[in-house]
DNA sequence: TCTCAATCTAATGTCAGACAATTGAGGCTG
DNA sequence: CAGCCTCAATTGTCTGACATTAGATTGAGA
């Protein structure tokens, strides 16, 4: 746990680093407190600001926590589901907006990986999972919901497909697929005709996970993915076409 | 964009916030130059300080780089595949280590999600995702080789299947998943037996999927899934065993 | 003796100012 | 025109100070 003073790397990474290398390999337990900020200071010959720069970068990841008062100090934070789990969208909004993805790739991972949820879902689901799917299912064919909240609803349905298959790791790697879709399906404009045939394909997922009916699950997914990409191919037209004009004009 | 200095919050929690949030709403483009330090401290009517640690914290998830010099400055990073990865990878392998996840949790995430992206890589494998593959199946069969290295080319080897589904998406989201379970993987002593046999099925996916069969390769994950299972569930029994033996001693 | 408020204290949060290190830009020179 | 030099802007680091916070201690009073 050194540091070189004359490496070209910033000393505050340096210095985050090999704290972060410590927690991660678990001699320091969750709720440890670290060293103080002027024993780091010592420790690691440095200033306090470079110290502090250094734990501000641990703080951002989630790793610590700080706390002040005489007893208060850096301390190793257990790493919450709820915590990562918003971490996590961030970064994959981020990843999917500013890469250009296409929609059909995101739309393929997404479904493919909802897919991977369907057999577990169908076997575990409860009547808490089910009811909430009704309910949404209930809120989107409501008159009047704007396409965002139609998506919002969306997002809240899947999820509670994807927490239906009981595995916390499972969903903890799909809130990011899920959720960072959203920004990308609020491009669509779902007119009644659209937001029918979602709602009976929700409603077909939900008859199948109740009835613990895994193949018929996957089925419904696949076409919900195909209508999806219908969608999502013809409001990328339309928005290429506006764009065009715009351009012409 | 303004802070509240009479907030219990940190400054350098709101400033960050404030940034983060001009720069995910799309007000700044990729590789625009934030404000100086000097400026953002006059904006914000905080010292520098302050303002660096705010910077600081979104340096630590990849949303700005910083460059020195006169032309230098905090500039808004295009969020690469690659870096979002490791972030991710840590955050996985944290949220497995700190919840005391168990193996056959994780282990059946993990494999299901691979199976999400069987079908597609079937169907879109290229030759050098085969050669990795067969290169890696050689490797985990030479003699000699440690525990952890085998390891290792295990998460090579599921790291080319899942890169073979072609969906960068898919890619960045399933890293998390596979390459957090290899702590996991390494507590587990594999045996000359053990290891033919891992081979033997690693041989059968990447059979399946130059026969671009999508079927098969699901069929020998569902078997290597479930292979992994009782490896596992024999480590831990052995690991609870000695723990106990520790303790009774 | 118990309770509660005041005080103490150790820690983080913030500020101000200075200097070092870096690096691109512009000018100078051959 | 190429190469070198200087300059200026910017981030990185250091120092020292004070503000704020919250647990620990102490002490008075019922």
């Amino acid at each position: 746990m050194r540091i070189d003073p004359t490496s070209k790397t910033d000393l505050s990474i340096q210095i985050a680093k090999a704290i972060r290398e410590t927690i991660v390999a678990g001699e320091l337990d969750i709720d440890a407190r670290l060293p103080s900020e002027s024993e780091l200071c010592e420790h690691f010959d440095v200033s306090r600001s470079t110290v502090r720069e250094a734990l501000k970068r641990l703080a951002a990841q989630n790793l610590i926590r700080t706390q002040r008062g005489a007893t208060g100090g850096a301390f190793v934070n257990r790493m919450r589901y709820e915590d990562a789990y918003a971490h996590h969208i961030t970064t994959s909004t981020l990843l999917l907006s500013m890469n250009d993805v296409d929609f059909e790739t995101a739309c393929e991972a997404r479904f493919a990986l909802e897919k991977a949820c369907a057999p577990l879902a169908a076997q575990r689901r409860d009547a808490d999972h089910l009811a909430t799917m009704r309910a949404e299912i209930h809120r989107q064919g409501q008159p009047g919901l704007s396409d965002e909240r139609f998506c919002d609803s969306d997002v809240t349905f899947h999820r509670a497909l994807v927490d239906a298959a009981g595995n916390p790791v499972l969903s903890y790697q799909l809130a990011g697929a899920v959720e960072s879709m959203q920004p990308l399906m609020n491009m669509i404009t779902f007119t009644q005709r659209s937001r029918e045939t979602i709602i009976a394909l929700h409603t077909r997922i939900a008859d199948a996970l109740q009835d613990q009916d895994g193949d018929e699950t996957t089925a419904a997914l696949d076409e919900l993915c195909a209508y999806t990409l219908t969608l999502g191919a013809s409001a990328m037209a339309a928005r290429e076409k506006r764009r065009t004009e715009v351009t012409d004009g």
